[in-house]
DNA sequence: ACCTGAACACCGTTCAAGT
DNA sequence: ACCTGAACACCGTTCAAGT
């Protein structure tokens, strides 16, 4: 078991905005637009091929010395994690914009299954989530803050048990991805049944 | 991601009673002999390292070349399962005894915890744990139809939903097991709610 | 039949030299 | 301040030569 050096917070800023949550700020042009193109290479080399993909073939697809990715992303995590950032993002942004006009375990059931969705968008990322999510990363934050927000309206409506921690519906997601790997309509069928089994458990009574 | 081979099932061969669960037949003295050292070596290692611990390691520790290891285990999986076959087995053979003498949902419960500690016994099994259950080697064949026989005896006694498969326990027991990781009695009670948490999910209502 | 270990390909990580 | 890529250490896997 490889074990990975601590994870660099400097690496992990806060955004100003939703909207524009590049960290531009501190970054000369030249190490900005390598950053960016890291990103994007990332982004296309773990959905070809995994998460555990080679960084040399992230680095030489950016057109940047591995060197580089290291300065910028001390561990794979930190690379992962700032890949599905927008992913994040946008899944935080989606639940809270309808999340008010329906139940609360509903909505928790819909973020969870979002949430189980986006850890098959890479093959292996499932295995990882705990750790991404707990990377610092803005998209983290504002999932794991959603996710909060969300198990903490459905325990104050009875809906939910009040002994149940934003954990374990993380480690419940964990474990319905590795279930449903793949992404065929009969694995998204199979996450959904699972997720719905587990509310089952966790809903009051 | 790297890509396995195929496992290799003439590897895992029916074996002819639990009690003599050694495949000797077919295999010259020596050659069972490093086979036995490879596996003590294995599961001294994994124990230390964790499931992708160096296979060199193993063959070092066995006093055996790296090319009888691959004979004998031509994946890391074959070697994984073949090192957890014993524990299987024993798992298989306890709850077997103890099931007639308890309800269905409570054998079935009680089963799937020590699956989840199962996995829990090294660092990273967990996240293996689908693949080594359906690998074929006799401990794995043990543990699984008794599994598939405890959730047909509690759906028979209409304790537990008819939708539920087999495949989604083992996910669920992987789930808690990743979310148990560390074996100290904070993780071991995390652990049993997370099954209790699922089982009331999966109960009949 | 089986074992051995050198050889090969590959990967992660660092760091001295460059701009 | 940042980038580069050669260099190092390590690992998985194969296979020709040996018993």
């Amino acid at each position: 078991m490889r074990s990975y050096p601590p994870f660099d917070t400097a690496m992990a800023k806060a955004r100003p905005a939703p909207q524009d949550h590049t960290p531009d700020r501190g970054l000369r042009a030249d190490a900005r637009r390598n950053r960016d193109k890291l990103l994007a290479a990332a982004d296309e080399v773990f959905t070809e091929q995994g998460a555990d993909a080679s960084l040399d073939e992230v680095a030489r697809r950016a057109e940047v010395g591995i060197g580089t990715l290291y300065r910028h992303f001390p561990t794979r995590e930190a690379l992962l994690s700032a890949a599905c950032d927008e992913r994040l993002f946008a899944l935080a942004d989606k639940s809270r914009a309808q999340a008010d006009s329906i139940p609360a375990s509903e909505a928790l059931t819909r973020f969870l299954e979002d949430l189980a969705r986006h850890a098959g968008s890479y093959r292996g990322l499932a295995a990882a989530l705990g750790v991404v999510l707990k990377c610092g990363t803005p998209g983290c934050h504002a999932t794991t803050s959603q996710g909060q927000a969300l198990l903490e309206r459905a325990q104050r409506a009875r809906e939910v048990r009040r002994d149940v921690a934003f954990d374990d519906l993380v480690c419940l997601t964990t474990a319905v991805s590795l279930a449903a790997a793949g992404s065929g309509p009969q694995e998204t069928r199979r996450l959904r049944r699972l997720v719905a089994m587990f509310m089952d458990g966790v809903r009051a009574r």
